[in-house]
DNA sequence: GATGAATGAGGCTTCATTCAT
DNA sequence: CATGAATGAAGCCTCATTCAT
């Protein structure tokens, strides 16, 4: 009985963990880092400031575990992205496609991840952890797919290839949404353009 | 009544100014916009708070000023690296090296550009005016060389083409300085990417 | 997840609005809206900064609080002094001697009641409401007890009957405090000016 | 020659003093003392700063010119209203309706000698001259229209006098322009409240 | 465990006044 | 004499974090 309250206990604090993530990345994204107070986040999430510091260290502890679990996500995407497509010379230009309409989809996590650039301190760094795994799978299938480089050009084409992504959704979600382009097609456009600098295509 | 200001005082006036502004870009590229704070500015440009205020309404109009400041410094550097070459087809990669270079010589404007994107208000605004200046150049630039594109892609290759750029640079700076390549060899790299990228090359 | 919110608590946050309420109506009585700090105020109610604005948004905000108690504190005294004389002829002149004895007994409220006048704002509205308040009472009398008087004609006497009891008072609190007549003997004075001003007597 | 062209600066030098003074009954009634600043003072005046340091010691220097000014302009107005009217039993009619007047006729010297009232040290010293001074002119008046009041009751009385005009021109200021009387209705109106409240009529 | 009242350091900004030109 | 740039003290207010209930 007493086991089983516990068990009950800590599945309730797993889901609010859980919902002040959420609505973490969710006022985290709209309105930046420094415009989010704490007060904001306990009522968006309808819990207390004291809920918060026992789940949280500090402010910067909820952005971070919220970088965290945008790397989480965006990850889990594109693997499902990569897992559909089986011909290895094709799962690059998927994969591109999928992280364009991940970012379009998620504008608060795509906000997340351009603001924390120059956050500094655990937070830039937990961005930098998220981009590199990135840069880094794409660095590695370079490796097979295009042996012509060497590691540091194969270094520097991936970050080119994960910045054009990010600017890339960046500007389309800067539009009015009725002059954007589909998603469909400015996954098309960008992949095709990466692609091509990275010598895959044509 | 109204004497005519002295000569001389003009040009203190305009020295003070400038050297705030200086100042500005070396510490918001150091610290960010956040952590910088206006006593910590007028300390290093050796003013008084009072005269900061004389020159620029608030903190976000040092800001704006300084990115407007980094605008025309880049516009500058890319006009005159584009002048230096005479055959158009070659101007495109000269210029995505010489923007290159520049940021990888002036990591404070290159940090500022990066953080402005997720500042909000006329920050982000000022930061948009930039990037879309040269965003508008390389799509220009585009129509002559490579009409296959519509007006759609073009923009989409256009902010490609800058955010590799950004990326590429950021990615560099982060770098321990014995570990980066030569900016050289960092700007032939970006470039070729790029040029492949929106199909100018191979 | 939400606990009702324990009785005790509600009681002390009432009791320290009370305090700093208090204490806002006595420092501003004393050196006037621009010279008290909000400091100054926090201390004198012995709390903090963060505690003023949790339950106040600003200074003027206290100010109009402040003033809006004295409002109803005025009322109160007044409505009382009225209650205690039954003949209808003889309230009116109850009434003023009331409110003499009152500003005369409470020099910081008085004062507020004066400085208002000129504070701009919210401010001045709020005490326009207090006097226009009383005005109207008067006004209100004068329609049953005078009724020679047209509605613009009891306007202007109503004004006229509050302006010299607060200009009389005004100038008994700045007599020094042995030269003063009685308050008694104020009040009678003043509400024979005012009755026979009226034209109710004589 | 020197000599009539130092006459000429003095002159030119008391011009620009009373220009200051006038912008300054001006700007201090439009704003206030707290919200006027130096620099907008200067500005209005089409003068410097330097200049107006010049002239007077310091802000509260030019308030209490001020005040003094419309002190002198108050009593030039209410002699020459009272000397217009020599039966002496009218005379003090005439004079509060003429103050009513030039009250509804000069609204930043009104609102200059309510605020005033407030404002502490020298600036409430200067003012209670003002009134004082008309308060005891209308003191000496009773001691010989009615004998019947001590000097007490006498020195009240000429308060309430004082305080009910104050009071009625504000509240007059304060109506929207198409709401307000005739000036020349508030004036009797007001004349004959006091009139009657002084027991010099009826 | 949960709550939210309380704290107070520290940032931004204004403006009276001075003084070099 | 006149000018207006420069100074810096001081006030208002925010918000991350703690802790009594």
């Amino acid at each position: 009985m007493r086991y089983k309250q516990s068990e009950k206990m800590a599945q309730r604090k797993q889901a609010r963990r859980r919902r002040l993530l959420g609505t973490a990345i969710a006022l985290f994204g709209r309105v930046g880092y420094h415009a989010a107070t704490v007060p904001m986040l306990v009522a968006e999430a309808d819990t207390s400031t004291g809920a918060f510091y026992l789940y949280f260290r500090n402010k910067e502890d909820v952005y971070v575990a919220a970088l965290e679990e945008i790397g989480v996500r965006l990850a889990a995407a594109l693997n499902e992205e990569a897992a559909r497509e089986t011909r290895p010379e094709r799962k690059m230009g998927v994969v591109v496609k999928g992280f364009v309409r991940w970012l379009a989809g998620n504008p608060a996590e795509a906000r997340m991840l351009v603001e924390a650039a120059a956050l500094g301190g655990r937070m830039e760094e937990a961005r930098r952890t998220i981009i590199e795994s990135h840069v880094r799978s794409v660095a590695a299938a370079l490796e097979h797919l295009a042996p012509w480089f060497d590691a540091q050009e194969r270094a520097v084409v991936a970050r080119c290839w994960t910045g054009s992504v990010l600017e890339a959704a960046l500007g389309w979600l800067a539009l009015d949404a009725e002059k954007r382009p589909e998603a469909e097609r400015l996954g098309t456009i960008v992949a095709g353009y990466n692609l091509r600098g990275a010598a895959l295509e044509q």
